[in-house]
DNA sequence: CATTAGGTAGACAGATCGGTGTACTTCAAG
DNA sequence: CTTGAAGTACACCGATCTGTCTACCTAATG
């Protein structure tokens, strides 16, 4: 892991991010990054290769920012309520322009291209991290997932980051026991 | 309303949808629109405006749809039964491939663009088509919204459109009153 | 009949795209 | 001491990008 490398696959993503990914020029890239065109074609063969570089780093931050803010937290509420914490924070990051795999998947809609393979991997990862970090059901991870990307878009999208706060309650509710039975009737 | 111009439209809307804005040339759009580059460029002024031209006509066809679906259907439950059978014959579609709103908001981020102007007066509208449609409260129609939009993330970006009969349930507890009253406390 | 909008054909421009080639330097490990 | 990986500087390639140009055709409308 060369200090080049790093910069490189930091200046791609917050490029990215803020342009996303084809209209990003590789030439910005490098320039921004303080490198050069030679350095980055040394570390990524191809454009294709520094994407997927960027959302295997996104992916590992996201999952080690939630995990950090879980951390000693105990009790499934409260795990809940943290988890819910973490996104009020990354919404109102100056940063936040939506779920880079939502975004991913808009400009790589093939479901065989590696990007897109990228995308399934890390938003199935998310559905079990929520299984396993809340001990709940399939059906209730589902359920939690979908209100935390209905979350995103809202805030994203309607900008109106707000949103996330019906999304908690709804949340609670389906945690309850209550909830988990109404689900339960929908689920396959 | 010229029926070159319409074609050019449908064509665009049909590339734009499956490979994004930035990844599609205008070179293709004419091409496969049985048109020239001269014609395209005679109705839009540039790449930007017809992008608007394509979504503002899917911002028509999207609520004429939704509308035709919820004629002569009566009664505040079996319309919001009608939006979600809606979503469901729209997530079966060969050609879906998310909101292009969504998506859209994914490559053209800064507020201030037309096209994010456009992307949020339709889902302002989406807002408003609830809220009068199904006769419910601002606070009912956002959680409503939250899970519609959620549901398309979990069709397009997870692959699992059978999240959409959860989002269904839940949106028939929130129209429920026990599920206003849930709400109302978390809306200010 | 004259005007004008819409369409066709294809060349052309300037810029940018992703990606490669060459030559030189630095520096650490075998 | 030598080898090889990493980095720099810069020219270069073919392709594609958005957008413009001239010239001619057609059809409807005043």
């Amino acid at each position: 892991m060369s200090e080049k490398r790093q910069q490189l696959v930091a200046t791609a993503y917050r490029l990215f991010n803020r342009h996303g990914f084809h209209a990003t020029g590789i030439d910005r890239i490098w320039a921004e990054a303080g490198s050069t065109k030679r350095t980055l074609y040394r570390h990524f063969p191809t454009k294709d290769a520094l994407i997927e570089a960027v959302l295997l780093a996104r992916d590992r931050e996201f999952f080690a920012l939630l995990d950090q803010r879980l951390a000693g937290v105990t009790g499934r509420e409260a795990r809940l309520q943290g988890l819910f914490d973490g996104f009020a924070e990354w919404f109102g990051r100056s940063d936040f322009y939506g779920c880079n795999f939502i975004n991913a998947s808009a400009e790589f809609a093939e479901p065989r291209h590696p990007v897109r393979k990228l995308v399934m991997a890390h938003k199935q990862a998310l559905l079990s991290w929520v299984m396993n970090q809340l001990e709940c059901t399939l059906a209730q991870a589902t359920a939690l997932c979908l209100l935390l990307e209905g979350a995103i878009v809202m805030a994203h999208s309607y900008q109106q980051p707000l949103a996330l706060e019906q999304a908690r309650m709804l949340a609670k509710s389906i945690l309850a026991d209550d909830g988990a039975i109404m689900l339960a009737a929908s689920h396959s």
